[in-house]
RNA sequence: GCCGGUUUAGCUCAGCUGGUAGAGCAACUGAUUUGUAAUCAGUAGGUCGGGGGUUCGAAUCCCUCAACCGGCACCA
């Protein structure tokens, strides 16, 4: 006998064997309907599997969290069966379960096209009505391998070579269709039920190396019930409206054109934003940093010894003299990066332990010519603006260094109304320079640093390890914030490097009169300013906290009667620093109050008649349908305060003090 | 870079199987003086992404280049 125990803590005996369905059947009927699984020891199993030892069980009704995925799991089957019922000849490959929702990769001579989608689902719904309950087979390797081969699908073949020698080879059948899976699955195709959506086509790589060739893949999305899609679809709406790129334009912020391909023109509210950040930034460097800036172009030699003309070469820019009977023929690199700049500038004179750390910061403008297919808005462009530092500092220092990195970093997030952070370390990539032993110390340091980090921040601040991820010269952290709808978007780095002075021959004199290599930590806080910003702008939805926002206040009236008046407040705005603009247009307020709150103005300041007399401005505030009337001196001082940027509010300076 | 899709007025989009373009908003002009998300009327605006081809005739069909969109790969 095998003793099972339940949710409840109460133990069963049962004869070994027994199937989950059994059990639930033994205790009630409805239960026996509703389940789609078991769990033993937490683990997912077939309902119909045996149950051959002493487990903790759970029977998973369809409703449960962990149902969703096995939901999903069966709709990617169906799709494949749909697929290769409606084009016969297509290969199947692999189809797993992702973030709300599943693909499946299909290999055919003709891909996918949008219009297919539709045939396909209907097809899908066919399937789940007929209700072919899922049946699991394990067949020996041989006998898989050839079924597969006689089936023509060379890719079941090969994924079957990759299974482990000591693991089943188990085929899930429902119908008249089967295919390779590890399974679980629910009882039947009917327990799939109504509610998914195929969504896009695309494709991606067999096994995800761009070597091999490319297959044709179909995304869809599934849920519990009817009400988790439909607000699953309207979330994608939501989101689709918070698109930077669309915003960008609403906004009057930036554009991009053809003739320059992933570089951005920004307009002139899209750049005071920009600024707002730089300052920002640029006030929080003050007490440690040096800001620097380093040439644009640089012979491409000083590439060559930092190793990025022989790993990235394809990814640069070259630039030389136009003229074609120019005699200087020399070849530059528009800077990728701005490290071998601040090399030269630390070369500079000779440097002595007493400068150390030396922390060179730069909003360095870098070139990247990116693969054509990542260019996305603001987040992936081919010119950019790094928050970019180096810090030269002794071994001994190094720490400490991380550690105030990591201090500035999570307070400018902070700022941004950033909390949840996720700090990684990637460790050394294949491709790389340096000895394994520099490799060995650098990673040591970091894993040090690492646990402070994780350990200072009273939990919480999450931690994690990227194996094989680093840069090529060193280690890296990585800082990943959430945004407001929960998108994650690694920004920050720090990096360490023990190979890049050694290569530029930097070095300082140490005080016993030796000369020493400093380890060069490369560290940004938002990564690419376009993208922080981009960032910003969806995470917002374009409604900036009013320190940010581009145009902070409209002064409009409601008859020209009032237009005096207006030109007053309009000039006391601007005098207590607020960035205002005036609209005496003869239009209805309605209309002016309109055309401003899709212009994402934070607050209109609305001047009638009565406000001229009162001497009195009315709030009206983006989003908000009331309205505040107060004292025009007192609304200045009240919005003047809250436009004082986080950094430099009175109680944080107090506190500082 | 790879797969698929898209590209028509400043913006959002119509334009069936080929017969040389249309709407709404925006712009401009005029009227309207208005109390918190669209006042009314009129006017103007396009070598249909670029190039090539098929055809009596191309926004429409074919080829090619480019940009963009969704993925994949890449991201120092």
């Amino acid at each position: 006998m095998i003793s099972l125990t339940f949710p409840d803590e109460s133990q069963r005996e049962f004869q070994p064997g027994i199937s989950g369905r059994e059990i639930a059947e033994g205790i009630s009927k409805s239960l026996a309907k509703k389940a789609v699984a078991v769990a033993l020891d937490g683990r997912l199993a077939d309902l119909s599997e045996p149950i051959t030892g002493d487990a903790k069980i759970e029977i998973v009704t369809r409703d449960d969290d962990r149902a969703l995925e096995m939901i999903r799991h069966d709709a990617a089957h169906v799709m494949a069966e749909a697929v290769q019922e409606l084009y016969p000849g297509t290969q199947v490959t692999i189809g797993p379960v992702i973030e709300n929702g599943f693909y499946y990769d299909f290999h055919r001579n003709e891909p996918f096209t949008p219009e297919d989608l539709p045939k396909i689902e209907a097809k899908m719904r066919e399937i789940i009505q007929r209700d072919a309950p899922f049946t699991k087979e394990v067949w020996s390797r041989d006998q898989a391998k050839a079924y597969f081969r006689d089936q023509g699908e060379n890719f079941k073949v090969e994924l079957i070579d990759a299974i482990p020698d000591g693991e089943d080879v188990k085929i899930y059948r429902q119908g008249d269709w089967l295919d390779l899976c590890r399974g679980p699955h629910m009882p039947s195709t009917g327990k799939i039920g109504p509610a998914f959506k195929l969504m896009k086509v695309a494709g991606a790589y067999w096994r995800g190396d761009s070597n091999n060739q490319m297959l044709s893949r179909i995304y869809g999305t599934a849920w519990t019930n009817e009400k988790d899609l439909k607000a699953y679809l309207h979330l994608l709406e939501e989101a689709e409206k918070r698109d930077h790129r669309r915003l960008g334009r609403e906004m009057d912020l930036f554009h991009f054109q053809e003739e320059g391909p992933g570089v951005v023109f920004w307009h002139a509210k899209g750049w005071q934003l920009f600024q707002s950040l730089v300052s920002y930034m640029r006030r929080r460097l003050e007490d440690d940093y040096d800001e620097v800036n380093a040439p644009q172009i640089l012979n491409k030699e000083l590439w060559e010894i930092s190793g990025h003309w022989e790993w990235y070469r394809e990814n640069m820019f070259q630039v030389e003299s136009a003229g074609d009977d120019a005699e200087d023929k020399r070849i530059f690199a528009l800077k990728p990066m701005n490290c071998p700049g601040h090399v030269q500038i630390f070369k500079h004179g000779l440097k002595s332990y007493r400068d150390l750390p030396l922390r060179l910061a730069e909003f360095g403008v870098v070139h990247r010519y990116e693969p054509s297919g990542a260019m996305h808005g603001l987040m992936r462009v081919r010119g950019f603006t790094q928050d970019d530092a180096h810090v030269f500092c002794t071994e001994n220092q190094l720490a400490d260094e991380c550690m105030k990195i990591n201090d500035l970093i999570l307070t400018t997030y902070a700022d941004f109304g950033f909390d949840e952070i996720v700090v990684k370390l990637s460790t050394r990539p294949e491709k790389r320079v340096g000895s394994d032993e520099s490799w060995d110390h650098a990673e040591e340091v970091m894993t040090e640093v690492l646990e402070r980090i994780a350990a200072q921040s009273d939990g919480r601040i999450k931690t994690g390890i990227n194996p094989g991820e680093g840069a090529f010269y060193g280690p890296k952290f990585e800082y990943t914030l959430r945004d407001a709808i929960g998108r994650e978007w690694q920004c920050g780095t720090t990096q360490v490097d023990f190979n890049l002075p050694e290569r530029f021959g930097a070095f300082y004199i140490d005080s016993d009169g030796e000369k020493k290599y400093p380890v060069m930590v490369h560290r940004a806080i938002c990564g690419s300013m376009e993208r922080f910003l981009g960032i910003l702008i969806e995470n917002h939805a374009g409604h900036f906290p009013l320190w940010l926002a581009p145009k902070q206040v409209v002064v409009t009236t409601i008859t020209s009667d009032a237009d005096d008046y207006a030109r007053e407040v309009y000039q006391r705005a601007r005098a207590a620093g607020l960035r205002a603009e005036l609209d005496l247009r003869n239009e209805k307020i309605n209309y002016k109050v309109r055309e401003h709150s899709l212009a994402k103005v934070p607050v209109i300041l609305v001047c009638g008649k009565r406000e001229a007399e009162e001497h009195t401005v009315n709030i009206r505030r983006l989003g908000s349908k009331d309205q505040t009337a107060l004292p025009l001196a007192e609304a200045l001082e009240v919005l003047g305060e809250e436009a004082v940027p986080p950094d430099q509010r009175v109680d944080r300076k107090l506190a500082a003090e």
